[in-house]
This record gives structure tokens, sequence and C-alpha cells, in this order.
DNA sequence: CCCCGCTATTCCGAGAGTGGAACGGCGTGG
DNA sequence: CCACGCCGTTCCACTCTCGGAATAGCGGGG
């Protein structure tokens, strides 16, 4: 299966030839949007992989300063992998914040509007059903019954761990409702956009660029 | 370090001897709440490793049926590194879903509100901080400069390339809202909470038992 | 003049996590 | 009676990820 550093990779060669920097710079700035990171080392390792399995080729790009770059390109059979991703099945995660969903996201804009849409939908569906399955955290705080309780302290040690629990919990049940409203709103936006251009098309877009080089949002 | 597993099974054993049985279905049951997950097969690891280090202890524990559970106890040596943790300073994740907040927060709540106001006050900072240096989605569409775009298809796919991720962009966006948002209301209620009760005492909580077992929240 | 930060890559050990599968006995509902 | 779900543990082969350090040359600011 294909891991998500892999479709980051292949999906950002897709637009073109690009160094491990150049990755490590885009997903230092944009990766928030993602939800992902990834340490340099793993970024290189990762290319190394994408060359070993005959999905990128690597070309010397000799720089003014410092080491040489090594410019990675997709080939053929790494085109066609990722292509073939994104027309596998999704399965959402069980963890809600996990970067899968947005990953494929921007990784299957290409596919246009169309697509999305089934995706967000997709998405909504597993988010509503988990949201209504979810067992309140008090329950397991107070316990309903057998175990006869150790040495618990006096009532407000007990009251305020509820509070403590209630409080964190309350977190979850913020952010699973605003993930929720985020994706209605996506699957109406996505649906009228469908609607307007029925016909997809493919088109590459720049990482980018030294010229816009500045902080890496670190 | 300390990962966060060894974090939730410690925590969990202090508040009396469980099988890893308890600690995985305390997992799929409320787990949601810390954002975090385990297959099975790492939280036995896990409690292997704990009486490696000595900070556990297991005793065999017979069962009417299957084969006998072993009931994990924190030693003296694991109560004591617990509490190392919870003493240790906090480093807010570079991602603001990762577990890291909400484990730590859960398993300080026995030592009180001032201890947890100090916590979600650390990360209230930084996820404001971070949120304001977050760099716009599109700048990385766009580009600003240098490189001489190869073939950008026609403009209607630019837009909606955008489009797309301007869409993305705004759940990231909301969510770190709503985050924060979060982090202001449960620092009003400590603050609160803290004025009331200054005086800190620990106390055990019991994991979900076995009278309330039913679905495990898959 | 010196230090810092940016570009750029490489290497490594350790252990965390994945994704199953296997086994067995009990109780319950159909 | 049978199947299924619950309880409970164990094992495995990877693969991914973490974290840090090392190297090097250039340019700019103080």
């Amino acid at each position: 299966m294909l891991q998500k550093l892999d479709i980051i990779t292949l999906g950002l060669l897709r637009q073109g030839p690009h160094t491990g920097y150049d990755v490590r710079r885009w997903l230092n700035r944009y990766g928030w949007a993602l939800g992902y990171s990834a340490q340099t080392s793993q970024i290189y390792r990762q290319l190394g992989r994408l060359v070993e399995r005959g999905w990128a080729a690597s070309t010397p790009d000799p720089r003014g300063s410092g080491p040489d770059a090594k410019l990675y390109a997709l080939t053929e059979d790494g085109r066609e992998a990722f292509e073939a991703w994104v027309d596998s099945p999704y399965q959402p995660a069980e963890r809600p914040m996990d970067p899968d969903f947005q990953v494929r996201m921007y990784f299957s804009r290409h596919r246009g509007p169309a697509t999305l849409l089934e995706l967000v939908r997709m998405e909504l569906r597993f988010r509503r059903a988990q949201h209504d399955r979810r067992v309140p955290l008090d329950a397991g705080l107070i316990g309903t019954g057998t175990g006869p309780r150790a040495d618990s302290g006096d009532a407000d040690d007990a009251a305020w761990a509820l509070e403590a629990s209630l409080l964190l919990e309350s977190r979850g049940r913020l952010l699973a409702a605003t993930l929720i409203a985020w994706l209605e709103s996506a699957e109406d936006r996505l649906a009228h956009l469908a609607a307007a251009l029925p016909a997809p098309s493919p088109s590459p877009d720049p990482l980018p660029d030294s010229a816009s080089r500045k902080a890496e949002t670190r």
C-alpha cells in the first residue's frame, strides 16, 4: 500500500522535477494544511525509495553554491502508480485528524470537482457514523458496577477529575462537529462546481520557488 | 523520552492493576478523545516493555474462560517515572492535532486545576503563534517568479485547482481557530476552578469494567 | 571579520507502529 | 446445535518515523 509520503512525493513530482530540498520546503510551508510533516532525512529516504522502485529518476543539477542538487523527475511507471492510487478505493482513517483525507483531496484535485465531491461525501458519511458511536468519557471515569472502588479520594477530587475529563471530551466533540460542518459546506461547494464544469483534465502547478523563499514556517 | 503509549499505560495502571485487554478496551472506547489509537499487538508489547524496565509487574489471574489473564500493576519505580513525566517540561507538538496535549492533560489531571491551567496556557500561546505564522496555500500554487511555467492548462483548470486548494486550506484554518477557541474557554474554566480549590491531591479512578462492556466503538 | 542562516544532501541507530493471523474457551441468541 | 461475539494473549516481518549530526559553500548583516 502507498503511504502518505509516497503520495506526497509522487504528487509533487507529478507537477515537474524537484529536489529533495524543494519537497522539504513545500512540506514545511504547506504541510500544516494537510496536517502532515516529515523529517528531512525521511524525505530523502523516500525519494531514494521512489528511484529504487523505478518511479522516479534523478539527474544532477549543479548549483552556484554548495553541493550539486539532485533533480528528481517522475518516470512513466511513477505517473501510472500515482494515477492508480488516485483511482484506488478510499477508506477513511479511524482517527479523524489523520492526514489521509487531506492528502487524498489535495492530490486528487487535478481530476476535477466530481472526484472530490465523491471523496468528501464518503468522508462525511464515515465521520457522521463515527460521531454517533462515541461513548461519553465520564462512563469510563465513574464506572458502572462490579468492582468495589479501591480508595476513592474525597468527593471533591472525584468531581474535579470528572470536570477535567469532560473538558477534554468537549474538545473532541467540538472538533468533530467542526470537521463535519466543514465537510458539509465543502460538499455544497463542490456540488455547485461539479454541475458547472463537467469535463476534467490534468494540469500541473508549481512548488514555491526560491524567489519566494524567506521563513520556512518552523 | 517517554512515548504516548508509555504514558497511557503508566497512567492507566496508576489507577490500579489492569490486563492488556483492559487497556485495549479503554483505548478503543475513549481513545478518540485523545486522538489516539493503537493496535492490540502494540499494547501487549508496551506492557512487556514496562515490565522489562521494572516499571510494572504482572501476576497471573485465572479466568473462568480462555487463557489466564495477566494483571499488570505499577511498581514503585513505575509510579516515580510517571510522576517525573508529569513534572517534566511540556513542549507542544508541531502538528496541532497530535495527541500530545490531550494525553498530557488527561494524565495530569490528578494534580489539580492549577497544573492544567498552566498546561493549557502554554498550548494556547504556542498555537496562537503558530497560527500567525501560517502561509496561505495559494502562494504555493501560483508561484511568484523565477521558474518558467512548463505547460499550464487553460485558465479554467488553474482556477479550479486554486479553488480546491483554498477549500482544503479553509479546513485547516477553521480547525485551528476552533482549537484556539476551545483552549481559550478551557483557560477560563480552569482559572475559575483553580481559584476555587487551591489544594491538589492524587486520586485514582477506574477503567470501564466488564459490567459495562458492549460495543467497543470501532 | 565573524557568525548566522540558507541551500543541499547523507547517514545512522533504535524503536514505534502496521496489519494482520492464530488459538481457545465461554456464553448467548437464533 | 451452531455461529458469532466477547475475552485474552502471542507472534511476526516489515516499514516507517524519530532525532540528530555531519558536511560545505555562499551571501549578508552587524
